[in-house]
DNA sequence: AACTGACCTTGACCTGTGTCAAACAAGACC
DNA sequence: GGTCTTGTTTGACACAGGTCAAGGTCAGTT
């Protein structure tokens, strides 16, 4: 075993708590460590899988950033998601045993390979994987409920206070701060996953800047009154 | 062996080629049936279970009609989907072992009720199954994508052009009719799901009824020109 | 048959967000 | 150091859809 498949395992990974591995005994570790053994990069821009390509394995964010969108017929494109370290891309994959949307990195990344029916080999033999694997694929519905709530009834100021919060609270628990984060994507990125247009995201940031509940400078972000952004999410009663 | 369960075995069950046992052989489908052995009723506006239950089975619509909404902390409520026969309900509570959204009846409904643990033992023995099971959750997160699509890009119209299409193309996959559907929700149930208000949906319905596209009588729709929805979802290019 | 309550339709008006346009900022590239 | 390109901000205006209100329809009940 050399250096770099050292470096590669999951079961010497500093992810492990946060991604496939989690809850596993090192046995366990072991043999999902024979299974994941191959990394792949992917420079900011490029994609690391795209609608209509033939599924075959899942992908752990490794290091970096990335976007997930669908495209209608005619056309429209809209995020569905974006994925930073430790979490799990392809699911939507498994269905039709094709990639029904494109995965895009925002910032030079690294995932790494998780070849799908290996994974469902070692569930069959691992209790806690496979219940692990349906909790990744259940997270992934209850997230996108959130979206739909988000999209279907909150104005534009709601929804962005939303996005702001959810995105430092996974920053946080990744170790980085709960006041400031660097956007990975455009404003007109964050306007397609939350329903708008990137002018209203300029504006509503502004908006929130005039308020004194933020800081912007381009991509960075200090959030100066978390409670004002909890307010705006959910209005306290009126009555 | 009594009348009773033969009627409730999945082996013998009109929806097989809907619903979990699609793809199983005879054998496994023996197995299936001593797992999935209890039927539940649900009365129409009755829930078959609430946000905060706690999780230990999923559930197949064996007859009737669900919706499923979840509700933010301020009490704003999003229609999340609507389930027919031979789906599956419950995939959210998975996650925390607790549902977190509510799913209720929208017609006299009767469901089969699929013990998680049970499901996933046998899943570790039938890789048919294990697959089964990957696919639903992957075609139910699929599907959110495709509602966040609606929702975050599509005008009133295309998005009820979009309901009223999926709908029939679903009644159809159960041999119903390609160009009537009876709706089982209200306007405003419409609505949440749409992301609109239910006076749009309703102004929306008649657009459509001047253009000569459908008809309406309350909950009964007949859609005379399907092609003029499919425009609507899908704007010819204009280039 | 009259009454009730839930649901639906329609009108008038209002507002949040989209659209279009212009100017600015910052990094990439020569 | 210029110049391009891409992304961002801001303003003026338009309009889709929300809001509020009134009245209509229908199924279920007495």
């Amino acid at each position: 075993m050399d250096i770099h498949s050292i470096k590669v395992a999951c079961s010497s990974c500093n992810l492990r708590e946060l991604c496939m591995p989690v809850g596993l005994t090192p046995d366990e570790l072991g043999r999902l460590d024979s299974v994941i053994s191959t990394r792949k990069r992917v420079k900011r821009g490029q994609s690391l899988f795209n609608h209509g390509e033939r599924f075959s394995s899942l992908y752990a964010v490794r290091s970096g950033f990335f976007k997930t969108c669908v495209t209608s017929v005619d056309g429209r494109d809209q995020v569905t998601g974006f994925q930073m370290t430790g979490e799990i891309l392809g699911m939507d994959g498994i269905v039709n045993d094709q990639h029904s949307c494109n995965a895009v990195a925002l910032e030079d990344s690294e995932v790494c390979v998780l070849p799908f029916d290996r994974i469902e080999s070692l569930s069959r033999e691992f209790r806690a994987l496979q219940h692990h694997v349906h909790k990744i694929m259940s997270r992934e519905i209850v997230r996108e409920h959130g979206v739909m709530l988000l999209l279907g009834s909150m104005r534009a100021e709601e929804r962005l206070a939303a996005f702001l919060l959810n995105l430092v609270q996974r920053l946080h628990s990744r170790g980085f701060s709960q006041s400031e984060l660097v956007l990975r994507m455009t404003r007109e990125e964050i306007g397609s996953y939350l329903g708008m247009k990137l002018e209203t995201v300029s504006r509503t940031f502004s908006k929130f800047v005039e308020e004194g509940i933020i800081e912007v400078r381009q991509r960075y972000v200090q959030i100066k009154d978390t409670e004002a952004l909890r307010r705006l999410v959910n209005p306290p009663p009126c009555d």
